[in-house]
DNA sequence: TTGTACGCGTTATCAA
DNA sequence: TTGATAACGCGTACAA
């Protein structure tokens, strides 16, 4: 069961075993083959705890998101695993059920050493003070990269990857705008996301640009959900001055807007143009297909758990955000202004 | 930085400290104070490792499944980590990638005790020799319960939560059968997976029962993605004898199905009707509303989570496969045949 | 109520 | 190339 009942059965010190199944080539051939014979003799298998506890680390990484079944974040865990494969580490997912407080939860599995570091994917609300605390208690930062998420100013110096929301959310209202579209709504996240704050931002930008109003009524939050996007389009479509296009700050929010559109017996886009945010895999397939803004998913997961791993072996070669380009997809779902 | 440091602080012993931590109602009031005045001195933050390895428990469980990203398995993890909070468990995700070989892979990390034990979402495919290998090694089977996955007989001796397949799918064929379908198709999943496989034969008994022929060409395979059941349903609409209805063996394949059709200028239901498995977000919101086969996913995820809790716990109290009940969830993708 | 001392399974350091 | 042994941090008899 444990490495001295294998030691004794072969014959040698636990040290040769030990050595044996960490640097093989140490041990001598025929030493090897009594060793193998005598762990395949008792189906001994190392107790990963007793190692990581030995050595002070435990090869894991915890990833908190803010919801699994999210299917953009999907994309983007498939590049964390690849990389995790290849590095050596598990992967441990933290779902915050889409809340975002409760920093400390997370930092504590590093302090408490049941992690190596962690993955930040989910929004972190104001942050509170944490960070000070942590100062004054003389601890230090825990090996953390932050992954999609726009930054506090408390998160500035931690690193991260990530597309410029504002840029890629202006150039998506422009786009509308091109269309010849002036009343353009936007259906928000959660009040907290930094995420699809930087996206509203980014519309305000580029209405401020052109020129444009945005009535008060026009900016709606959709709770990140569908249900939340169908009441949100609701309201906008009850409006006495009804936006001709909406932006909504998700992929999985303009599913709902598109469908409440059309259960209100409206067409898209003749009659409002619909622009999503992810590009999901669901994107392509609505009805119409929907336009939107495509992030490198997979990439944005790789890269970010590579500078994760730097960190954790000490070789965080540089600080500070990174960025990866976005992409317009333009499908069916907008089209220019109807004349009227 | 360790127990030892906060006793010499606090001026006492390390036993004292470890008893305040696990059951302070030992010590003393104003020892209490003490110990945890140095605790907030030095920023103390047990080592969870080390707790761990004394204990020889880790509170961690792996749950496998297919696919993160997969809207249904949400639900069934809702379920599961309401009863983690619960009971003090951590969840440990590992996305096999729709992969459905390695079973040794994820036991492993029970024998290594990384894990406490193995919850099973996911197909494992003929379950290959490990288990004769495991009983000609003494070893014994690690906690492990089923969920959702129908049972090989190999795994049969291992709790299981699912509902009903074969039933639920023969019901939901049968459905299409009362509205007048004789041409029903079935778009299967991967051909390793059980539980679409059940699914299959849960319409293949339901045709059988009501005299009704399958051709050859009328069951095909999805691969259990939006993209393969595109594919499966183009060769669909090609067949000579086209069908009037298509039973997806789940809802991420009935929405290629869908798009599919629709993008051949085929009307659903008119044309053709539709129906899936699962009773994903997205069903209600497809055009039209997909008519589906519920399961009730975070009861699942509950019940499964809850008896691997008990036999880790050593209250196993029965075994075998537990069912839960599947629910037909009439919308709009199916209606009566057209007279033709 | 508290302290001493041992052991959990492993790796690392030193000698041999 | 191998063996003896000291840690790693914690929990827990047992004794005081």
């Amino acid at each position: 069961m444990s490495i001295k009942q294998v030691a004794k059965l072969a014959g040698v010190s636990t040290a040769t075993v030990s050595r044996y199944l960490n640097s093989p080539e140490q041990v001598k051939e025929k030493t090897r083959d009594k060793v193998q014979a005598a762990i395949d003799k008792i189906g001994y298998a190392p107790n990963a705890l007793a190692r990581n506890f030995r050595r002070g680390k435990t090869s894991l990484i915890v990833v908190v998101l803010p919801s699994i079944g999210d299917p953009f974040l999907e994309s983007v865990m498939r590049g964390v695993w690849k990389v995790a494969d290849e590095l050596g580490y598990s992967i441990l997912i933290r779902d915050t059920q889409s809340n975002s407080h409760e920093f400390d939860e997370y930092t504590d599995l590093v302090f408490s050493k049941q992690a190596d570091g962690i993955l930040l994917l989910a929004s972190i609300s104001p942050f509170s003070e944490p960070e000070a605390q942590r100062g004054s208690r003389g601890k230090t930062h825990p090996p953390l990269v932050l992954g999609l998420e726009s930054v506090t100013r408390e998160l500035i110096r931690f690193p991260s990857v990530r597309v410029d929301n504002v840029a890629a959310a202006a150039e998506g209202t422009d786009y509308l705008i091109q269309l010849g579209h002036q009343r353009i709504a936007f259906i928000a996240g959660k009040r907290d996301s930094l995420l699809t704050h930087d996206r509203e931002q980014g519309y305000r930008n580029a209405m401020g640009a052109a020129g444009l109003e945005i009535a008060e009524d026009w900016v709606v939050e959709g709770e990140q959900t569908i249900d939340g996007a169908r009441r949100a389009t609701r309201q906008l479509l009850q409006l006495q001055q009804r936006p001709s296009a909406i932006f909504c700050a998700n992929d999985e929010m303009a599913l709902g807007a598109l469908h409440e559109i059309k259960s209100a017996g409206l067409k898209v886009p003749q009659d409002i143009s619909v622009i999503g945010f992810d590009d999901i895999r669901y994107a392509e397939i609505t009805d119409p297909p929907l336009t939107t803004i495509a992030q490198p998913a997979e990439e944005i997961g790789e890269r970010s758990m590579r500078r994760l791993c730097q960190i954790i072996d000490g070789n965080s070669d540089e600080r500070g955000p990174e960025t990866v380009p976005h992409k317009l997809i333009v499908r069916n779902s907008t089209a220019k202004i109807s004349g009227r």
